[in-house]
DNA sequence: TTTGCAAAGTTGTTTATGCAACTATTATTT
DNA sequence: AAATAATAGTTGCATAAACAACTTTGCAAA
């Protein structure tokens, strides 16, 4: 591996493509009327999969640390999007609950994520696709 | 492309990857007491290869806006790292110069990149790195 | 049992992004 | 020349990440 393709390969991993990508997604959700952050998504499409679960759950599903997903909580909350449900048998423990304005959001919000998706991955055949995967999955095997 | 693999890009996509070599940057910088953050590095990274540039060409370079490349140089003006000097000839412009702390910067900023560059692209071959970096530009290109 | 440790969350501080609205300066147009 | 538009940069506000320090609650070992 060159030192040239090390440079550029860094350059464009070093935020410019996710922060594009946040981008995109914060305005074609503000666009559509879904009043979300792309990181409130991530959260919220995890709850999507399975409903009532501890922050911590969150933490590792999404690789946040507890103080930030803390204030996403705290944000989603404030949308009454979820709500805390303490846990009876571990009084340490906040289940986080969609609310039925959580549980509603999901269709038209999977419907523009589906939309960014398409045209973000346009042009990309399988094959580049499944290497870059490969590729940005050995990265995150290297970072740890 | 299936909907299984967009779905799997994208989660791996946003954010978490960009995160992570935040976190691996700032960390050993931190380590081998470069007191800079990785967005700070990419700024200084500009202006190592040509001083006493505009802000706003030090946006166009790294993809950033106004408002976020002028906290950005307040913050690198506190550490000494850079100075504004207003221009003589236009004054609603601003050249930022490389200080001699900024400049002194440079080598031991960049043997750590070059340190977190060789173990974060470990087991990744030449041919791999090439797709994924096309793979890369293909997006940028599709979100503009 | 009590002491100590671990786990789950929260809070404070610094840094950074996104967007809108703003000032100051320069260039254009009429 | 005066009015208008464009450019460069700043400020305010909401959101988010990283890290350290903290509280509360549960578990385990002495």
């Amino acid at each position: 591996m060159t030192q040239l393709h090390t440079d550029e390969a860094f350059t464009i991993l070093t935020g410019k493509i996710s922060t594009a990508i946040n981008r995109t997604f914060l305005r074609a959700f503000a666009i559509e009327g879904v009043d979300i952050t792309t990181e409130q998504w991530s959260i919220l499409a995890c709850l999507w999969q399975k409903d009532k679960v501890t922050q911590q759950t969150l933490c590792s599903l999404t690789l946040k640390d507890k103080p930030s997903m803390t204030r996403l909580i705290d944000n989603l909350e404030k949308r009454n999007l979820v709500t805390r449900v303490s846990d009876h048998n571990d009084r340490r423990i906040n289940l986080i609950h969609l609310t039925d304005a959580g549980m509603a959001l999901q269709a038209k919000a999977t419907e523009v994520v589906q939309k960014i998706a398409t045209k973000t991955l346009n042009n990309i055949s399988d094959d580049e696709l499944n290497v870059s995967r490969i590729v940005l999955k050995k990265i995150m095997i290297n970072l740890q």
